[in-house]
DNA sequence: TTTACTAATGGAACCGGTTCCATGTGCGTA
DNA sequence: TACGCACATGGAACCGGTTCCATTAGTAAA
């Protein structure tokens, strides 16, 4: 029923090529045929099928990207970025939800050869040495974001340095009985948990700060665990008066519990937080900035430059982080913990 | 240099018919033929080329989905419901993110033709008559949600209704000053605003309440906003008892704002706001609940219909809303306005 | 005037699937 | 024994673009 190259072609009396010069801006073609074509494009009311111009040329002109919620902001936040930069280019963008790891698998695989994507975002889903091989066999372009693998490109945060970070932060107020909340540390999802966590136990090290094994929390993702574990804090016997939380969402959740049982933030107990999140704005939390939406339109960069220029080394970029101080964090309550 | 269908009919020693109805399962292939086909695809690794296939039956096995932002969670929630549904199908989703409306047209004129996608959900974006016609004449399913236009197919919230229940439940604890708080009702997206807002004066008309143009605000879109709103309210001389927050982000804005200035919620005022966001929940928000994932999962079940069976009707669904009341209403503070 | 080169153009092959239609084989039935 | 039919199967055409290559015309150089 639509009209194709061929009736076009047979309108404006010329052959098919022409035509196809004609939509391609070729620049040879004749100003005179030119005009033609575009009239009897006009005409017919044509519109190329793109389809047809992906198998002829071999590319999808589409971006996968692939992320394991859009529950949480910083995902949403990571992908907005993403789209900002597609949105300007002529990619489409392919969403993959893979709320399950075995869905991970499945996308991967599904996605490894070129025949639905030009290119790939993975965001928190680092491959195996397998899944990695298997993008470079089949040739196809891939960015990481908030994951690593030596064999591919990759735009990531220093995690351990912004653990490090949010915890001289507390310890320079003059904390020293400071917990961590964070997602269970050994799922194969937000692999940048461990590292934050790595660079909270380097802080306390380099500051001689004793590390409590009853300070270090554990749970489910999301600010409803986030508040059970605050809970459990704020009822031991010795608290902390300080909680660094692996993501604002766990901070969030904490700052609830905090306000849930009358406890004052900043002067009862401090709260910093990773991400910087919107919300962590709204909520004036103490946190560590990564620039989430930056991260995605760096990543959708780069793989636009990799499709582009097909290099034959991986890039790696690394993204500044940087401790944005509001008002949940504050020396702790009793005094003689105070720097001088 | 990946294998096609001619390598893998020469290798086992078919005609690539045979190797085609392998792939799709035709009954009418022998037992014995069918496994020497699969070992072929085996041996060689072989993987369909989904674009000639999609050339091939004239399908892209994709569905578009059109929103505004993905900033609000609102939209999120609705997108997480669709991709909930179609990751079950065998259909990809593709992403545009209009947040202008220019885009808006230009993401309807690109998506009119069936070339990029086989059906389209469109969130918060009513066509105009002419986009609306297009898509009929073009023969592109169309599910609308959150939006309305009689010959297409949509999801949709009895808004007013909404509205309505709001208030009066309002009105039913007591308040007679109560202010209603949202985006600019005269904004191409979100037009449900509007229509919550009838629901609001139709409430305010049926319980003989006076309305006040001073309790009505309008501003840009989001918390920010809100609060500036919901200060300028608590600022009056006669501030409102009560505000109706068309959204819950709005809402959460208000609460943002009693908060800091000391105004204990809901003693000494209530706010209802309106979506049953995830963030409701954990901040005790009464409010008007619809819900959102679901009419995601309609939308992309009721696509996933009209793609199957090609009816020559538009389908109208409407969802359900509930109040749901939790710790942000209560009475007015002074007694003399309670009901008995 | 012939030759050489460039510009504009058309036809055919190709991308890799699906599907219509023709062919061959084996079996039951008249 | 001949006929008809169902079942497997292969070949060719097709989907609608792109592109290689050949052809023609026009112009500058020899």
């Amino acid at each position: 029923m639509p009209s194709t190259i061929r009736d076009v072609a047979k309108k404006a009396k010329v052959g098919i090529a022409t035509v196809s010069r004609v939509l391609n801006n070729s620049p040879a073609v004749s100003d005179e045929t030119r005009q033609r074509v575009l009239n009897a494009i006009d005409e017919l009311n044509y519109k190329p099928n793109l389809i047809a111009r992906q198998l002829s040329i071999g590319k999808t002109q589409t971006i996968g990207v692939i992320l394991p919620y859009l529950t949480l902001p910083s995902y949403v936040e990571r992908l907005r970025g993403i789209q900002s930069v597609l949105d300007e280019s002529n990619y489409d963008l392919i969403l993959f939800v893979a709320e399950i790891p075995s869905k991970r698998d499945t996308f991967f695989e599904k996605l490894a050869d070129k025949s639905r994507a030009d290119g790939l975002i993975i965001i928190s889903l680092p491959p195996t040495d397998e899944q990695a091989e298997r993008f470079i066999h089949e040739n196809q372009p891939v960015v990481l974001v908030d994951a690593y693998h030596s064999r591919l490109s990759s735009i990531i945060v220093n995690d351990i340095q912004g653990g490090r970070l949010a915890t001289k932060h507390l310890i320079e107020l003059g904390h020293k009985k400071i917990a961590y909340i964070s997602d269970y540390l050994n799922t194969p999802f937000y692999p940048s948990m461990q590292y934050r966590y790595k660079g909270y136990r380097k802080a306390l090290e380099e500051e001689k700060i004793p590390y409590y094994q009853k300070y270090h929390l554990q749970g489910d993702r999301g600010r409803f665990y986030a508040q059970q574990m605050t809970r459990q804090l704020l009822n031991l016997k010795d608290p902390p008066t300080a909680i660094f939380a692996a993501s604002d969402t766990h901070a969030i959740g904490a700052l609830d519990v905090a306000q849930e049982v009358g406890i004052k933030v900043p002067d009862e107990l401090s709260v910093i937080g990773y991400d910087g999140i919107r919300d962590a704005e709204y909520v004036n939390l103490t946190t560590i900035e990564q620039n989430l939406f930056e991260s995605g339109v760096e990543s959708a960069s780069m793989l636009l430059t990799m499709l582009r220029e097909k290099p034959s080394d991986v890039y790696k970029a690394e993204l500044s982080i940087k401790l944005v101080i509001r008002n949940t964090t504050a020396p702790p309550p009793n005094p003689d913990n105070h720097n001088l």
